[in-house]
DNA sequence: ATATAAAATATGTCCGGACAAATTACCACT
DNA sequence: AGTGGTAATTTGTCCGGACATATTTTATAT
């Protein structure tokens, strides 16, 4: 399927971020000019800048008219180092109690297609629940999963999901967790969640947007968690790398 | 200062964008081809294309070769906020443009005194800014710093601050940083600032505060950032832990 | 009505050209 | 040595062209 050789430009952008991680051109110095690039691997203007475009948007490099293409990291500046860990991460979800409310199949609509990553119109199961810190305490959270829906024993088991679970992913036997993208933005709680968590409707949220990966890189399921409030803090500390 | 006109393919990006926003394009439909665009505009592919290029990154539209512009989002995504060691922090300063647009003496509230770990009513300096991608651009974040005041060199030089500034830290000459301390939470963006960024009273935004420490573990100073929107995005992977 | 093949459409890759704008280098003068 | 002006260099904007590739639509065959 990918047996094409990948676009000249794709290459050139490639070797050029070799030849900076490797030291060939320092943060701080110049990478050679478009008219260089041009000479050197026979190719037009165009591809050139094509090539550079792409280091740009890897943020390895910055350009200023009239001045040159100045190197200003060394690596791809994408998803970095952790500061936690999955064992973090599973560790607090065992500390909680999740209740799972409601759980039903759906037809992916545009914003569950874009956390799936799959197309429109594909089946997928939903669990919406509360999280609190233990029975009887109020909720603090509520957590949407979703997954894509297959006739794979895990699928049916998150289908047949009632209650409290406490380590969703233990004891659901969901699998190997190989790593957990995590994203974050503030937004407004929706209506229905603000009534379940008795809240008023124009509650601030700090929405947390987890993907977990198993170990040969493939989606297992994502979860959507909303923290209502200003009060609700996440904190880590970043270290001097070395 | 910015008198001369936008180039073309911003302009055209820029009418989209709001025909995108306004609801003339959905999120599933799609964008007019680029030989529309160039029937519509009077202009070549080529600008057409980089129009296009754009609202790809703003994570507004995805392209399809054979398909057309397909819009996924009516808003500007704005890029993912990675960030997990100092370093990448440092650099992440130095790709964007903080404006320092107020700079003064304040004796500590109780929020400042809060943040920077000091008694009420000691003397601080505060400098407020706003952080744009490059100049010229839209500003998509507020920034305020605090400092407990001395007669060291450093606040010194804090004081002095004009106008823009892209790498704080080094061009302050702030010294070794240690650690950083990061913290994250959701909250309305205050009267003044959503003045400051042209934004409706009450608008969501991400606050990150963070603490720099020097290597001996000294609090240097403190950082509010508000980024305002749900569309700001901040992401980090997780790894399994070994 | 359904399946397959062919044609049309729309974006992707890559070439070339020209002029504009910003920065750097060089030279002349004080 | 410092300053100002000019020229050279480098990237930015925008035009045009051609062919390749992927998707959608249409036509044809069963």
């Amino acid at each position: 399927m990918s047996s094409l050789p990948k676009p000249r430009y794709h290459q050139i952008a490639d070797e050029l971020r070799k030849e900076i991680e490797h030291g060939r051109y320092e943060i701080g110095s110049l990478l050679p000019t478009e008219l260089q690039l041009c000479e050197s691997h026979a190719i037009s203007r165009h591809t050139a800048r094509e090539a550079l475009r792409i280091l740009i948007n890897d943020r390895m490099v910055q350009r200023r008219q009239g001045s040159g293409t100045l190197v200003i990291a060394n690596s791809r500046q994408r998803f970095n180092h952790s500061i936690s860990t999955v064992a973090d991460l599973l560790q607090y979800g065992a500390n909680t109690r999740l209740k799972i409310v409601e759980t039903h199949k759906v037809d992916a609509d545009e914003s569950v297609a874009a956390l799936l990553d799959c197309k429109v119109g594909t089946p997928c199961i939903h669990l919406h629940g509360l999280r609190s810190a233990s029975k009887g305490e109020a909720p603090f959270c509520v957590s949407d999963i979703y997954r894509v829906a297959g006739r794979d024993p895990l699928t049916k088991r998150l289908l047949e999901v009632r209650g409290a679970v406490y380590a969703l992913i233990d004891e659901l036997d969901i699998g190997h967790i190989g790593a957990v993208e995590q994203s974050m933005n503030a937004d407004m709680v929706s209506a229905d969640d603000a009534a379940d968590l008795g809240l008023p409707k124009r509650t601030v949220c700090l929405r947390i947007v987890r993907r977990y990966f198993d170990t040969d890189g493939k989606l297992i399921l994502v979860a959507v968690n909303q923290h209502p409030g200003p009060e609700f803090v996440y904190s880590m500390s970043l270290k001097q790398s070395r």
